[in-house]
DNA sequence: CTCTCTTTGATCGTTGGCGTCAGGGCGCAA
DNA sequence: TTGCGCCCTGACGCCAACGATCAAAGAGAG
């Protein structure tokens, strides 16, 4: 038994079990040219010294680290690990692993991009919204030509492999099922204005509106940044109008949730004298009470998607450049017809 | 210009600053014996080649991937997110980077958590409970002399650096606090068996009620995993027995939101008919209505902390082997003095 | 001739060990 | 006091080594 401390290396293996390191190396890195007989012995060999390969060198030499970069803003929690998930999973049995790049804002790395992705020596990255549209993060990294893939891009949808769904679709549909309950005059709790999903989400219910023919003041329609806290404060606003909406359409679960607490506060009981819906069917959406009646946004599998398409990229295997996922309306317990007509 | 797509290496820079390598090795690594004069004429050559050390490179030589690893199950977005930020926060402007490993289940990575950290080029990793705690786990690290610092562990707490919360005490001051409300029929909801903060959290609970010369029926523990599914469960079998407890203390936030839930659906109003407190003040906790009485727990700190303690233990540098944080018990609405007595 | 290997030597980008060189301080003899 | 040799130290440069891959050339077996 050798020295624990001491990990064993190509030589050692190709030693033991008497073939050249280049064997080892085809071995190791599925290649042909090598019979069963051998491949058997070196596997053999190889376990009984624990041997796995050194990462940095097989990097160092073909300009890999087998790392990959998942980029995002930190909404909420929910998204984040769905996203982390979705990536993780697709990993999984995969020789890549995932680095986690939170940042503070997209704006924060805007400038910056590259150094950061070169400093960690990424082989590619997933770009999350907002980064996932950002037109300078965008342009830097086909500048470099450096591989890149995206979740839920709303824009330039042909630059690059993606995962999304329709956000102005999905907002319509709400929109008609709130209508459809009878409402009209309804409130939007919007999302970050720098997430394009906000603008899509805002667009989508517009167009509902309109195809009504049911007018809509833009006083209606508050900011928020897709945080519990930025929800209740956008709430309040809304629920202290003299004309006090009868539902609200907040952009995403969280600031449903808070928007269901400042109801609470004012006395008022959803859904029966105000009705609340939210987007995402994120894990709070069912926590809650009452449940809250949402879009269903498969984070998870536009993540694994992308993380999928991302390795297609670095391996030049054939990819979709763009899938659309479709997304689907569920009712749940926080809306209902306004009470008063 | 050169070609963007080929990054400038140290000879590179060495060559437009026209001096050696080494020298521009120094630089970067911050080591001594060189004059300003020479390195602000490195610094400002890398900075025009936009030079960046190879992490590969660098690695090899010096048997270092300056990557971190962090072990974690996933028991609540929340609780992982947090823990996550404590990392990447203490992280920043170092020159490490994290990479998360989320396990399905300790057990699952028992036998062979060396292949995963050597497979994965650790320099280091950060255990999470319940892998803080596990003997096989624990034991194979120190075997391999293996650098790792644990948050929250329970038991061995010298065998190396780490940051905890005093879980037992915690829960006997929730309980302290629920037998001072009049509460003596208190049903509990376990966490994950495989975690000894739940057997440590049960205890605290029996000290209390011991101390308080309560008799306690083991019926009123019910199994669960810290999931909110579990909790519902588990709860739901508490509150459907003939001598229903006036209290449950759910082992974490998310079980007692579920306690709540599990409460609506029988009719029963949460304080006056039952009051219902958690642990670890995870957002949820105030998310949900009633706002959940708890105890809080550092995540952040202690992950912030046990990475901080990691890095200094890599870096030869002094650091404290053990650090309990104080932990705090925040009264919310979900408990009361029981209505009927 | 093809398939399955081995051998040799170069290569990736960086760092550690060691050598070199210049200059300063110091002791000591004249 | 001056001049000389010596040691020490700071500021570098040169070269091998880290571990794996890869290309090229060759060899034995079928």
């Amino acid at each position: 038994m050798k020295d624990s401390r001491k990990r064993a290396t190509i030589i050692d293996v190709a030693t033991a079990a008497n073939v050249s390191t280049k064997t080892v190396s085809r071995v190791f890195n599925d290649e042909p040219h090598v019979r069963k007989i051998l491949r058997d012995k070196v596997l053999k060999a190889a376990a009984e010294l624990d041997y796995h390969p050194n990462i940095m060198a097989r990097g160092l030499v073909g300009r890999r680290s087998y790392l990959l970069g998942l980029i995002y803003e930190n909404p909420s929690p929910n998204y984040v690990v769905e996203l982390q998930n979705g990536a993780l999973d697709r990993l999984h049995g995969e020789k890549y692993r995932l680095l986690v790049l939170p940042v503070e804002s997209v704006v924060e790395v805007a400038g910056k991009i590259m150094s950061v992705l070169r400093a960690a020596a990424l082989d590619g990255v997933i770009l999350s919204p907002p980064a996932s549209d950002h037109p300078g993060i965008l342009s830097e990294l086909r500048q470099n030509d450096f591989p890149f893939s995206r979740i839920a891009p709303t824009q330039s949808l042909d630059i690059g492999p993606s995962r999304t769904t329709d956000d102005v679709d999905a907002s319509r549909k709400m929109t008609e099922y709130l209508l459809s309950l009878g409402h009209t005059r309804i409130g939007v709790i919007k999302g970050d204005p720098t997430h394009p999903s906000s603008g899509a989400r805002l667009t989508g219910f517009l167009d509902a509106l309109k195809a009504a023919g049911v007018s809509h003041s833009p006083d209606l329609v508050e900011q928020g940044f897709y945080t519990y806290e930025s929800g209740l404060a956008a709430a309040r606003k809304l629920l202290d109008r003299p004309d006090r909406p009868t539902a609200i359409f907040a952009q995403n679960d969280d600031m449903a949730a808070a928007a269901i607490m400042a109801a609470r506060d004012l006395g008022l009981k959803v859904p029966d004298d105000l009705s609340i819906s939210g987007f995402d069917d994120s894990a709070i959406a069912q926590i809650v009470w009452p449940r809250i009646t949402t879009v269903h946004q498969p984070v998870y599998d536009m993540a694994r998607d992308a993380t999928d398409a991302l390795i297609a990229k670095l391996e030049n295997k054939p990819f979709t450049m763009l899938e659309t996922q479709p997304c689907e309306l569920i009712i749940r317990e926080s809306t209902a017809a306004p009470a008063v007509l």
